[in-house]
DNA sequence: GAGCACTGC
């Protein structure tokens, strides 16, 4: 796109521009090399001139057109100088059309100001104006996420540079800034849209799934979820509409953005004028920097109080018990400020509230001089969002005007570490566990163990205590196991997943070597040797390792590789709505409630909707009966409420559904059902769902109705919430799931027939072992001998 | 006869 100067720092256009002039006259003679195409050529305040006066010879705005407050800004050489004197000006120049600031713009400018980034703006505009790629380690309360996307935009001018797309639309060149949630895009969005005195839509705007507030023409700076940028590089891998690309939280290595990384490397090879920040909370700066070519680092400081840490002399045998002594001991002997208590899971965290609310209750009342009333608040993410807004109530009043103050306490999952920020938290308690999702390829399963933290997650957790004021973090583990056995950042992601979905994304980027991509950290040869060999099963990948025409389309669903194949293949069985609705209700957190006070009623509730043949079938009765029972928001909650399901998590499957069925459409692929009265109704589902997990099939082994997984021979049971209520010889499962016994979890009854016909090669009796193999045998012989064979694929 | 740390498309 832009001219293919190789310089090291990648953007030299303003020198070479110089250049340019020194050479040939900077008339308008069509021959003359005017500007380079990423040069400002549409700039709405100096509309009133012809193109070619918009400009002085370096390439600067007019000065002469001194109604524009960039007059004199060079692209990528504005000075913080030049910045600050625009931002305290009268005239707001992003504007749509040139306006003055509001008086809320000066207002929030004064509080921008005292940002320690703000201090550090000259600093910036030099690395930044001078490099293509720079690491900014920024720490809590610095301001990085809000300013630096503002600073860039100063200097790239993107509202002035716009350019037509391939969709014909002048669109400015922006500069996205992504994060790993949807809130925090939300949310800064609309901070920034505030503090630059623009319409959050408008000029700024965010991208999240399911929503998209920006205007093509207007948008210059848009913040959003590192997985929808991914998307967008999908489908364009130079990432041409962006001028420069922030990822923010980088340490936090999510999946998308390690793969950003990875793919940004390269493009900021095939494209000079793009520029890359890397901006991350502390420690790693380094091995980031070392990743990007030794790219420049700035350090900016934080605004955050001090914590004090206190260790366990001793080892505590049991970390519950330990972190509730803990609580209990602040409550009576530290002074007046909330607590924030990280264990690691729902069970243990209602187990937890129960017995601190107990003896705090009992403090309280046997000693009303000393201790003060307690509110014990559960957060963790599946819980419904009215109870998690309980952690911002204030902590409740002390009983007696001079008694001693109240004190709330939250006792939460990691959630609280990244995700959510509480004010007012003084004391921290750290147990030093989380449970983290750790993949084994050899039996191709991922699990949630309980598993101590690292360093890093150590000091974030700490950090929540000193939000406000001074705080305390209490860690129930001695120094020496801090120094010594606890690693200093967490595994990424990259590491710890099963790839067959990032496998297929990557060949979709466009990267051809899978292996020697240059990952930031490399995941083990034998996880992507898997992704490839369930993509090829699943005829995505052809023998070679490249994409096929289905895989192609495989990548364009936001599902995983065996839900995508099952969607795509089912028109061809008449049974495209039924299998959208069943792969939409898999994509979401389980629909059925199960409250430990009301088992048996839930299961009862439950068992309405079964369904003899298999859990997906009873996926897919629950959505009917939701939809024809739910004409309006109030019925359908009231509904979810007495039938044990989940309101929220079926409004996600609806909105999940209607995004797959948009994608189905944009590929032609039909919408269609079988008649319900037809007996090939559920048969056909059954089928398509096996065309997409046929490698997740497990065989009837031993009695007790357990079974055995076909490739790897697990022992498992189903799972039991099934509401399968018999014994096939063959199903196949949704979920493999560790944890006190092997479980398969939402299984469906499949025919040995199908699983020959529809995956031949996966299971030719040549293939396979015992029992399976000699069924597999039995049915060939028999179709080698009957009429014509295989009526499908 | 039982569990969903947390995100994301």
């Amino acid at each position: 796109m832009a001219g293919a100067d190789s310089q090291k720092n990648g953007d030299n256009r303003p020198s070479k521009r110089t250049k340019m002039d020194g050479e040939s006259s900077a008339s308008a003679s069509p021959a003359a090399p005017g500007p380079p195409p990423t040069m400002p050529t549409e700039n709405p305040y100096l509309a009133h001139l012809p193109p070619s006066e918009r400009f002085t010879s370096n390439g600067a705005a007019n000065a002469a057109s001194s109604s524009d407050p960039l007059a004199g800004f060079v692209p990528r050489q504005v000075t913080g100088k030049q910045a600050r004197a625009v931002m305290e000006g009268d005239v707001n120049p992003f504007a749509a059309t040139p306006r003055p600031y509001s008086q809320k713009y000066r207002d929030i400018l004064a509080k921008r100001k005292e940002l320690p980034v703000y201090a550090q703006m000259d600093e910036f505009y030099e690395k930044f104006n001078q490099n293509q790629i720079m690491v900014m380690i920024g720490e809590t309360g610095s301001g990085k996420t809000t300013q630096i996307p503002q600073f860039v935009a100063y200097s790239d001018l993107p509202h002035t540079r716009k350019e037509k797309g391939a969709d014909g639309i002048l669109a400015p060149r922006m500069i996205a800034c992504t994060q790993p949630r949807r809130v925090a895009a939300m949310s800064v969005a609309k901070r920034v849209a505030e503090e630059m005195d623009v319409s959050l839509g408008k000029e700024v705007g965010y991208t999240i799934r399911f929503e998209d507030a920006t205007d093509r023409r207007t948008t210059f700076l848009k913040y959003m979820t590192d997985g929808m940028l991914l998307r967008e590089a999908m489908n364009d891998h130079n990432l041409e509409r962006y001028s420069a690309i922030i990822l923010d939280e980088a340490h936090e290595r999510t999946l998308a953005t390690d793969i950003l990384m990875g793919l940004l490397k390269e493009v900021v090879q095939r494209r000079s004028d793009l520029k890359l920040i890397v901006m991350s909370a502390t420690l790693d700066a380094l091995k980031f920097q070392k990743y990007f070519n030794d790219a420049p680092l700035l350090k900016v400081p934080g605004r955050t109080f001090p914590v004090e840490t206190f260790y366990t002399p001793e080892p505590e045998p049991d970390y519950l018990e330990a972190a509730i002594r803990t609580v209990i001991m602040i409550h009576q002997a530290e002074d007046e400020g909330d607590i924030l208590v990280f264990l690691t899971g729902e069970e243990e965290i209602e187990d937890a509230c129960k017995k601190i609310k107990a003896e705090a209750d009992d403090l309280a009342a046997s000693n009303p001089d000393l201790c003060g009333p307690l509110k014990v608040v559960p957060l963790y993410s599946s819980l419904p969002p009215a109870q998690q807004q309980r952690i911002f109530e204030p902590a409740p009043e002390r009983i007696t005007p001079n008694g001693p103050p109240g004190r709330k306490v939250v006792i939460s999952t990691n959630i609280a570490e990244t995700s959510l920020t509480i004010d007012g938290i003084v004391y921290v308690v750290d147990p030093g566990f989380s449970k983290q999702k750790v993949y084994n390829p050899r039996i191709r399963v991922e699990s949630l163990l309980v598993s101590p933290i690292s360093k890093a997650s150590a000091q974030q957790r700490a950090g929540r205590a000193g939000r406000t004021r001074p705080g305390k973090c209490f860690r129930l583990y001695t120094e020496k196991d801090w120094a010594n056995e606890l690693i200093e950042q967490s595994y990424p992601e990259i590491l710890r997943s099963n790839l067959a979905n990032t496998v297929l994304e990557l060949k979709k980027l466009g990267i051809d070597n899978l292996v020697t991509f240059d990952y930031m950290d490399p995941p083990a040869p034998e996880t992507i040797m898997r992704a490839l060999e369930l993509l090829n099963y699943l005829a995505a990948f052809d023998d070679d390792g490249n994409l096929t025409p289905l895989g192609t389309i495989m990548a364009e669903f936001p599902l995983d590789p065996q839900l995508a194949k099952m969607l795509i293949v089912s028109p061809e069985f008449k049974c495209s709505n039924e299998i959208l609705t069943i792969a939409a209700m898999l994509s979401v957190p389980n629909v059925f409630v199960r409250p430990n006070s009301q088992k048996q009623q839930a299961d009862a509730a439950r068992a309405e909707f079964a369904h003899p043949d298999g859990d997906h079938l009873t996926l897919l009765n629950v959505y009917h009966a939701y939809k024809t029972n739910c004409p309006d928001n109030k019925t359908a909650s009231d509904w979810c409420w007495q039938n044990y399901l989940s309101y929220r998590a079926l409004m996600q499957a609806d909105n999940v559904r209607s995004q797959l069925q948009r994608t189905m459409e944009r590929f032609d692929l039909d919408l269609v059902s079988t008649p319900f009265e037809d007996k090939r109704y559920y048969t056909n589902i059954r089928q398509a769902i096996a065309c997409g997990f046929f490698m997740q099939v497990a065989h009837k082994s031993g009695g007790k109705g357990t079974y055995q997984t076909i490739k790897d021979n697990q022992l498992v049971s189903p799972h039991p919430s099934t509401t399968l209520d018999h014994t096939p010889e063959f199903v196949l499962y949704h979920e493999f799931v560790l944890t006190t016994r092997n479980y398969i979890r939402t299984i469906t009854e499949v025919r040995p027939e199908w699983l020959l016909e529809f995956a031949p090669a996966y299971y030719d009796p040549s293939n396979m072992e015992g029992e399976v193999k000699r069924i597999m045998a039995g049915i060939q012989g028999k179709k080698a001998k009957g009429p014509a064979a295989g009526r499908r694929k």
